[in-house]
DNA sequence: CAGGAAATTGGGAGCGCTCTCAAATCTCAA
DNA sequence: TTGAGATTTGAGAGCGCTCCCAATTTCCTG
């Protein structure tokens, strides 16, 4: 039962090689009589094909990669990650592709890993979650030319297919949000900011300022690392300037922020409102729940899979650039309720 | 670039494909000098062996598969699961491993994800999470004998290799510092009890009952599954009787149930102490800091990987089971301080 | 019932590597 | 200088599969 092999299945069914091959990769012709007699072996034996040899012979190994790399530390604090995962192994096993995993945590794992994700012959294609700005890795993934999606637009865009939401708009909206409810000293924790999701969420909240005429006050943004305890102190930072509102570019930011603002004796949302960005299930659990920005953090990993599928499929160009939508969820944290009521 | 194989390497060095082979193995028995000229030019052509190839040939992939259970619905929801993965992909890369993840959501997951894990080819070896007792998919993997190590006792430790920490004394050291501190209604949030971490959790919090001549009242007793949402509605069954202490077997769960013990009006530690178990990070960021059981979860993945390939590399036989330290780490919401000063 | 097209089947040549074994080369003592 | 033994190298035979191509069988149509 253990080592059988192709030829071995042939000889039991009484074929060749061939059509038993035929029949394992769902060939037409092949007559119905002996394709039936060949499962039928093959059921009763327990055989599976070798993947190896089959990776050797047809150059595909149906093995995609998941790279996230060092700037990414917070793989195991914030929940974005697991349900991004989740999403994208769940994708990866309906479409019978494997996942493989890469955490770089180092330099060194880096140079490990380089090797065994651009080489060909182990992997189809490779998800990359884009990370700081300066980071060479992606670089170097794409010139190795391998399929490759990046998740989050990266710096440079040319030629590369990633998949993003429309952090500017939603970030915005978001802002827009606390506006509409007469906040007016909007603070921002943002996310990194030679990330380019930091970036892009720190420039909707410039915009949405803007739209209403109201100057930014350096004083009421605190760069944090989408970290729970990042927004605790982001937000100690924030205090002194008075903000009656805050948006955090994530929810654990928001949860830390929240908390930092309690600690301080503040009352939420009436001394001051939160939003918060990405919409996972913390956020109806945080003390206050919280007004924030969904983003379809399972499905974005399912479409990446499914674009990652595509550019394995049909070439590399032209380059998928796949933008995905958001919504505003309202909670008690902005006040939106309070208001509606006065 | 792209193609490149042994034999053009050992062309191109002015060897045979077995030399290049050789350097490429680490193999004695290569002239220095030659040795130096064949990484010349591997080095200068940027070749990668294929590992398709290598696998076929040698029988060995150099992949180690990580199998989450459906039961293990948590893997978004409990920060426990990242942080082990994270573990486990560290040790991997350390060890020149390539880490497939296979997370199990339904059935057909299951049958489709069985065979990419039992076949031979694929796979060096299988660390999977034990989940529920009484599901197959341990079973199943057992049979297959393909090498393997259990992460979490199994229900039947028979001829298996497993991991695990000392759950049992672990918990009894929980309740049993509480019982110091002189609490004596001690409620017990347990994970589900067909697990048997959550058996064995339950068995050291009536052990340690027992120690100090105290009947067990079920109504101090609710089981909950390890996530938050869980942790809270248990402690609302709780609170009818009056508990002045509660253990619940995941910081999660614990975090949980302060909330519900604080919505219910009751002051932590003052009029409920706690005690969780795990002593993730979010055990620290808790309201009140949590006294907890310390598992050392990272090293615990570490440890996984080192032992399967342990498996891999000296064969299924003996069984090897490790059994790992716990400590208790004392914080605010066991009250301990208080007392100390009282 | 012939004859050609279509459907079905088998054989062979790889895919790119490892590993055994024998040949070639080198070393050094007598 | 020679030859036994050690070291280094190369050739060859797979590993188990896919896929092309040619051979065989089946199916129609006139």
């Amino acid at each position: 039962m253990l080592n059988l092999t192709l030829e071995d299945i042939a000889r039991m069914a009484g074929v060749s090689r061939s059509t038993v091959s035929r029949v394992l990769n769902e060939h037409p012709n092949v007559r119905q009589e002996v394709r039936e007699r060949v499962w039928e072996v093959i059921r009763r034996t327990g055989y599976h094909p070798n993947a190896a040899a089959r990776t050797l012979a047809s150059q595909r190994s149906w093995v995609i990669g998941l790279v996230l790399p060092r700037s990414v530390s917070s793989f195991f604090t914030d929940p974005y990650f697991p349900h991004l995962t989740q999403g994208i192994a769940q994708a990866c096993n309906q479409h019978n592709y494997t996942l493989s995993l890469f955490l770089v945590a180092t330099k060194e794992d880096e140079e490990k890993i380089f090797p065994r994700v651009s080489r060909k012959g182990s992997l189809d294609g490779i998800l990359v979650q884009s990370g700081e700005i300066g980071d060479q890795l992606i670089d170097r993934l794409v010139e190795s030319s391998v399929p490759l999606v990046i998740i989050g637009r990266p710096f440079h865009t040319e030629g590369v297919s990633y998949i993003d939401v429309d952090n500017v708009s939603a970030a915005e909206t978001a802002v827009r949000h606390l506006l509409e409810l007469g906040r007016r000293r909007i603070g921002l924790i943002s996310g990194p900011f030679n990330t380019t999701v930091g970036r892009d969420r720190y420039d909707g909240y410039l915009h949405a300022l803007a739209s209403y005429g109201i100057d930014v006050d350096r004083a009421l943004v605190a760069e944090a690392d989408f970290t729970e305890v990042g927004g605790y102190t982001a937000m100690q930072r924030l205090l002194p300037a008075k903000p009656d509102a805050v948006f955090a570019a994530s929810d654990l930011m928001a949860i830390g922020a929240m908390r930092a603002a309690r600690d301080a004796g503040l009352r939420v949302p009436e001394d001051i409102a939160f939003v918060g960005f990405d919409d996972l299930p913390i956020a109806t659990m945080a003390s206050c729940p919280l007004t924030t920005i969904r983003q379809p953090v399972a499905e974005f990993g399912v479409k990446a899979v499914e674009t990652l599928i595509d550019v394995i499929e049909n070439g590399l160009e032209p380059p998928r650039q796949v933008i995905m939508g958001t919504e505003l969820v309202v909670r008690a944290s902005s006040g939106a309720e309070q208001r509606g009521i006065a």
